[in-house]
DNA sequence: GGATAATATGTAACGGGTTACATAATCATT
DNA sequence: AATGATTATGTAACCCGTTACATATTATCC
């Protein structure tokens, strides 16, 4: 690969000037700026990213630090990020957390030490103390840590308030809800909006709480044992659409006849919610939009614009699909 | 942060051995090394990754060049990959391609221009010519292109051979084939394999080889069409697990019940296929394994030490579960 | 025509490390 | 005690760009 000093050389100007027609700033004339383009063309020359990085203490490229991409949740969003930052000329560098602390800071002082722009983060399981003395502007993704940082997240309360909520509209008398982990901002809401909708009801214990750690398996297990032990339920909030799998499959074994017996709601809208059979309902978060504002608010930041909105709490739609279509539905 | 300058400043000695105690190189004394140590701790001191890189002309960070990290496949191979890079102090650049070459190219300038030490191909439209001029260590994973790059993918034209021949002998009597992409290798394989087994049954015609690019929403409306001209079939093979679950779907809205009068099965192993009702019988890859493969064989040719191998081919797995799980076995 | 501004280009310091080479001090060996 | 080897540390060049500053040339204006 071809340096500045070569293309000066081949030239017969200095580096300074080669340096000012890469970056189309003082003064050349338009015949050594010829010169010197011819030169880049011929000798394949393409700047060194890592010195500009050096002198410039920024290197376009931002870390996206996930729990874990294997969870379908994530590639959406991960899509909706790296679509717009790489419009912007930015790279991206990913990083699974698995909800670990360690993990995440090993890959918040890469960041530091490789002089990443920014970051967005859709795990956090550090105190936000600790992200303040980045110094780099961080993008909250997912899951809203404290009003200090910039955060994109979905109405996950009162969403899951529709939810059991539309499950009683389909006729549901005792519903239960599949929680996710008690560390995560948004499992917490989730079940607090379930229990918002339930807890006056004559019937409710938080027996009906299982965890199914958002994931389909915990999920299925849990539901299992929580479907034998109350066979009264007759609908399910799951608080994920993964989670909501496990349910699926659950009462499938059971012999259960999803929406007939038992209907199913999850949240998220994640894809493969319109794969599985019956098709779910959910409550569907603009996941690849989250992404994509998420990006450009790091842009914004990190180009030191100022910021239209630092807390986007986004509308979540419910869908609904078979898993609640009930065909006599509660105008008895 | 702190630089190296004011770690010398502050220790009273030159930079020179604060480089030999970072580095653990040349001779230090015990004493100073002991005030280096504690200075570097006092200062929050991390050297700077980015004049490292510039000087050793690599950086610790490689590519990893996917298709579309939102297909299931992916994320489970990408997963594969950094576990192993992140246990070997590499972090990685994530880029969607789209399969395009002009994604792909930028990728591939990028990685020079950001001195990456090298690359994970999952996807392939350039040419191979392109790829040495690169001179950096590129793995091919998941495609075979070209015998020059070290490459990771799975036993696809036999696998699939024993995909239709499962087929078969659960009772299919007319086997279709849900192809993928006519430019990927893997998708040629497969219905290479799927024709090697067919092409002498008396009925087969080409009319039972239908495309739906590797995505279920095309293989959905391609499998509805396919069905209702041919309402023969009884048995499809897909080209991938994201395509069967669109059969499924399809076979669904039509009232087609599997694996009674359709028997399903698909490929690569995703996670997703346990998920579908019914569950999917599929020929698994060992997807994870293969991303951790090329992130070994990776890691070997940037530190440059010996391949044992340059190509792995993975078997397949035939796993067997519910959309293939007909009563009335063969035995007949 | 002379002063001032605009244009064109070069030199060298800088960013933050690494390391070849030079020098100095200590140690071992005969 | 003289010699050479080992240990300890510093100086400065280098990696490859960017840019402040200096200098030279040309254009503009009264």
């Amino acid at each position: 690969m071809a340096t500045i000093k070569e293309v000066a050389k081949a030239t017969g100007v200095s580096v300074a000037t080669i340096s000012r027609v890469l970056n189309n700033n003082g003064y050349v004339s338009e015949e050594t700026k010829n010169k010197v383009i011819e030169a880049i063309k011929e000798l394949d020359y393409r700047p060194n990213e890592v010195a500009r990085s050096l002198y410039h203490k920024q290197s376009k490229t931002i870390s996206l630090i996930l729990p874990d991409i294997t969870n379908p949740f994530f590639p959406e969003l991960a899509r909706g990020v790296e679509d717009i930052m790489n419009d912007h000329g930015y790279t991206i560098f990913l990083g699974n957390s698995d909800e670990k602390a360690n993990k995440e800071e090993r890959y918040l002082d890469m960041m530091e030490q490789k002089h990443v722009d920014g970051a967005i983060l859709a795990t956090n399981t550090l105190d936000s103390n600790h992200l303040k003395t980045l110094k780099k502007p961080v993008v909250i993704i997912d899951r809203s840590i404290n009003s200090d940082f910039p955060t994109v997240c979905s109405e996950n309360f009162h969403s899951s308030q529709d939810a059991v909520r539309h499950l009683k509209e389909v006729g549901c008398k005792v519903i239960a809800h599949i929680e996710g982990p008690a560390h995560i901002t948004n499992s917490v809401l989730r079940k607090n909006g379930y229990i918002e909708v339930v807890k006056k009801e004559s019937w409710f214990t938080d027996e009906y709480i299982v965890n199914g750690h958002y994931n389909d398996k915990d999920a299925y297990q849990a539901t299992l044992t929580l479907l034998k032990n109350h066979p009264e339920i007759d609908g399910i909030f799951a608080g994920n659409d993964l989670m909501a799998t496990g349910v699926l499959k659950a009462a499938r074994n059971l012999g259960i006849s999803i929406p007939e017996q038992l209907a199913v709601i999850g949240f998220d809208g994640i894809r493969m919610s319109e794969i599985t059979s019956p098709e779910l309902t959910t409550m569907a978060q603009p996941i690849y939009k989250m992404g994509e504002t998420a990006a450009y608010m790091l842009i914004d930041l990190i180009e030191q614009r100022p910021l239209r909105e630092r807390y986007y709490k986004y509308p979540v739609q419910l869908i609904k699909r078979q898993s609640t279509n009930v065909q006599n539905q509660s105008i008895n």
